[in-house]
Formats: C-alpha cells, structure tokens, sequence
DNA sequence: CAATATTGTTGGTATTACCAACCTATTGGA
DNA sequence: TCCAATAGGTTGGTAATACCAACAATATTG
C-alpha cells in the first residue's frame, strides 16, 4: 500500500519533468493524452480529469493558442465544442509519450520479463 | 508501462480528493507527509519534492498560518530553518493517511493475499 | 580576512483551479 | 407549441502553486 503511494509519487515525478521539458504542465500533457485516442469535448475531458469546466476552457484556449489542438462548436449539439489534436499537437504527445516509456524502462527494468507481465497483471486488475 | 501511468493518475485522484476534503493541496499533504518522518529544514523538504524553495517558502507559510506546523531558525545553522510538525499537524497528516489506506484497500483488495504481497514486492524492486 | 557559497525570503509573473454568474442551445412538460 | 428547466461553455474573480531573479544573512574556503 504504502509502496503503491511512493510509486506513484515517483511515476508522477518523471512524468512532471519531462512535461515540463516540453512546457507542459502534467494536465496539459493529459488533455493531449486523452485527445490522442479521439477527440473530445470540453465536458468530456473536463469530467475525465475531474476538473471544473471553467479550468478546461483555459487549458484548452492556452494549448489552441499554441497550436496543438482546435476547437469548433460541435455540429451535433451547437452548444458543445469538439476538440482535437493539430497534426503538431499529436507530433508532440507521441514524442511524449517516447520519452516517458524510455524514461520508464530503466525504472521498470529491475524487473525481468516474467515480473514484469506479472506487474501489468496486477496493476490491469486495479484500473479495471 | 500504460498499466503503470494510468494506475499512478487513479492514485493521484484518490490523494487529490482526500487532501481536498481536509483544504489540503496534494503537495501540502506530501510536505506534513515528510515531516510525519522527521523534522526537516526548508532546502530538504525543497529537494525532495523537487520544488524552487521559493515554493516551498510559500507552503510552509500557509501551513504555519493554519497552525499545522512551526519553523525556526536552526540553531546549527543560523541560516537554516528547522520545519516541524504541530501536534494539530500530527493528528491532520494520521487522519488523512488513514483515509488514504482505507481508500485504497477496496482497490487493492481485488488481489488476494498472495498477489498484494507480491504487488508491494515487485513495487519496492522499483522505487528501490 | 576577503571572496564565495549556502539558506531563505521577497517580489514579480504565469498557470492551475475553484466558484458564481452568465449566455446560448436543447430538452421536457403542460 | 411554448415556457421552464437543464446542459454546455465562457467570463471574471480569487487563492494557491510554482518559477525566476534579486536580496540579506550566515558559513565556508582560499
């Protein structure tokens, strides 16, 4: 339990650095994490980061600005707005992302192949 | 490595909600966490959180106010600053770690004995 | 003893995050 | 149908977090 908290902390710390590397907060770096799998909408990601509405639309107006993501009133709902990753914000969450497993492994590398599946396992059974 | 990352953010929801609940920012709570241990001076406490001691001026600041803690010039050192628990402080961080426990366990308790005391074994090889 | 380094604080700025108030669009009932 | 209620976002306000640069005070080193 207490190894779980710690864990965390430190996954936490390396993902923080190489965000901030990229001048990323680690929430920024989330919203495009999420957006990388499809695009959203503001409730959406808002809801999935258990964030205020308000606090998305300045996240999400600061990354537009800098070119990683657009938004557009949805054609479905003309309240709603869709937001998505440009071709430069997908460019890089992915060169992100590369760091963050490579920053990773050494860290997971103390463990050989067979721990490893077996630390996948468990951790899947917690998130399920 | 995902199960890693996603289990981490489930984590940090879980310590977000419960340092919010008693007007603590998780980094608050990881400072009263520190001090639980032992006393540390304002450039430790800085170090280990990763954080300008700047920041950390500010925290220690807020937290004294609320009468979670007390500093005072080190008399090894008298540029130094020797940060303390509060006994109110005390009781806060036990509280809050109690939660946290308790929080997790329903998590954690989707392995069986066997698995969680390998969990914590494969995590300590990690952090070690 | 003078130069340098360490320890913290202060002041400045940007970002994150909340809440309340608001506008617009949609939905549900009468 | 039409009006009230709800849902989706933005804006404005505040507090906290976090950085940097500059500073004061003390320690250390040459």
């Amino acid at each position: 339990m207490e190894a779980v908290v710690r864990t965390t902390f430190r996954v936490t710390a390396v993902l923080t650095r190489i965000a901030a590397a990229h001048d990323l907060s680690l929430t920024q770096l989330r919203v495009l994490g999420i957006l990388r799998d499809r695009p959203s909408r503001m409730t959406e990601l808002a809801a999935f980061l258990g964030l205020d509405k308000s606090t998305m639309s300045g996240l999400v107006e600061r990354a537009e600005k800098r070119g990683l993501l657009i938004r557009g009133r949805s054609p479905d709902d003309r309240r709603a707005v869709d937001v998505a990753l440009t071709h430069q914000g997908r460019e890089l969450v992915d060169a992100v992302q590369r760091e963050v497993y490579d920053a990773l492994t050494p860290f997971v590398g103390k463990l050989d192949a067979a721990q490893r599946r077996q630390l996948a396992r468990l951790l899947n059974t917690l998130s399920a």
